[in-house]
DNA sequence: TGCACGCCTGACGATAGCGTGAAACACCCG
DNA sequence: CGGGTGTTTCACGCTATCGTCAGGCGTGCA
């Protein structure tokens, strides 16, 4: 196994699967992560109090408390970025995971290559974004145009003509290639917080939108269903 | 961060960091200039060819296409100034050597009074030589002129009859096409920050300023309402 | 002091866009 | 393959928002 570089992004897997874990241990740190593991919240807590740690990957199953709540404390206490890792049949957790603060989710069980991508994704976005998010008045995103002061957007140069929700839609997700919105978390981009809306109405505002954006919801290009989860905006 | 004057030089920055772009936006808006942001080359030219801009600060060092082709492609389709920003001392040199047409050189890390006062010098020299300038205070939008010091502005070369109020809003949106003002912005720069005055009272501006410029308030062609934001000036 | 002008406000339709429910459809899981 | 759950879409009622008008008020000027 190849040493890390001294300047690699250090990984903290919390997983208490002691078959799985190592094998996850020695692919990210064979693609050049530093990787500790700790088993359950408890030792994961005290990790992060000790030692510095760019991105958590956590397990929903743990032993003791789960990974929702420790996920919420370190989105609370740490400015890292978090992928969770759930065994498939737990829609409700998954959800809640994502509003709870995660950047990411991936379903068990996951290819250890997916993994090492979407932990450079997630990484990538939060070196650089860190936990402000300042956007550019204006962001390319594959074919589209966003320009958030003109609150215009094209698409191929062509202008799009979008309501203020759709507008603001488009431009949250687009603005964050990738990465994977809730329902609640896009309404509460939307709206702004307060809001007594169904987080149904988003479906309806994403419908609206894909239609406008010819984006064929059977097989969407850009704006892509997580099926149990929400939205991604993927711009190729 | 306060809002520019109508007449203010309008700034393209092309800077990919995203910790580094927000202060240098903020600092040259609070130093009087429109500025926007892209985020990459292909941006910044989609902006380029969207809308008129006096100087252009751009990084060398961008995702996909380098500032220096950039940089060669806007000195050729645009007549503007450029100010390259380049990632270290030694690279000044060689940039130099390059004579990519570039007005002025400022290598990183600056200080952002630097910035502001060599943006400062090189929109002087411009507007010195480009013959083709109008004079300071004269802004020409589409069919509009607006003359800043003497308070008057003219549509097809015939003089409008314009209160305080409806000058300086008219002037306010036409000094930034496209750009989507909220009633609170425009109320401000208006007022001055200082008034009690309902958001709405910019209604009846807009309103009385749509009869004199002959805007179908149905159909409009400059002053175009954006639905639950504000509004928008459209030269064409 | 009286007048003219411009600004703000409140009221009143008109309407764009939003949220909701239902029905059709797609997907996951056993 | 079938049940259950999540998603897409549609039409419709509702609300927020907008455009306009008339009236009151303050200000500046003659």
């Amino acid at each position: 196994m190849a040493l890390p570089p001294p300047d690699a992004a250090r990984i903290l897997l919390v997983e208490d699967d002691d078959r799985l874990a190592p094998l996850v241990v020695r692919h990210l740190a064979d693609s050049g992560f530093q990787v500790d593991w700790a088993a359950d919240a408890a030792a994961a807590d005290a990790h992060l109090r000790a030692h510095a740690v760019d991105l958590a990957v956590l397990d929903i199953m743990l032993p003791g408390e789960d990974g929702l709540s420790l996920c919420r404390r370190i989105r609370r206490d740490h400015d890292i970025g978090i992928i969770m890792v759930t065994a498939r049949g737990q829609e409700a957790d998954r959800i809640r995971g994502l509003d709870l603060g995660a950047d990411d989710y991936l379903p068990k069980p996951y290819s250890l290559w997916e993994l090492e991508a979407r932990a450079k994704a997630v990484l990538r976005r939060c070196v650089r974004a860190g936990s402000a998010q300042p956007a550019p008045t204006i962001r390319q995103a594959g074919p589209f145009q966003i320009d958030a002061s003109r609150r215009t957007a094209t698409l191929h140069g062509q202008a799009l003509d979008l309501t203020r929700t759709e507008f603001d839609l488009l431009a949250r997700l687009a603005g964050d290639s990738g990465r994977v919105f809730s329902r609640d978390m896009l309404l509460e981009c939307v709206r702004g917080g307060e809001t007594d809306a169904f987080d149904r109405a988003v479906d309806t505002h994403i419908s609206n939108l894909r239609r406008k954006i010819g984006d064929d919801p059977k097989t969407p290009t850009f704006i892509r269903t997580v099926w149990g989860i929400g939205y991604r905006f993927h711009p190729s």
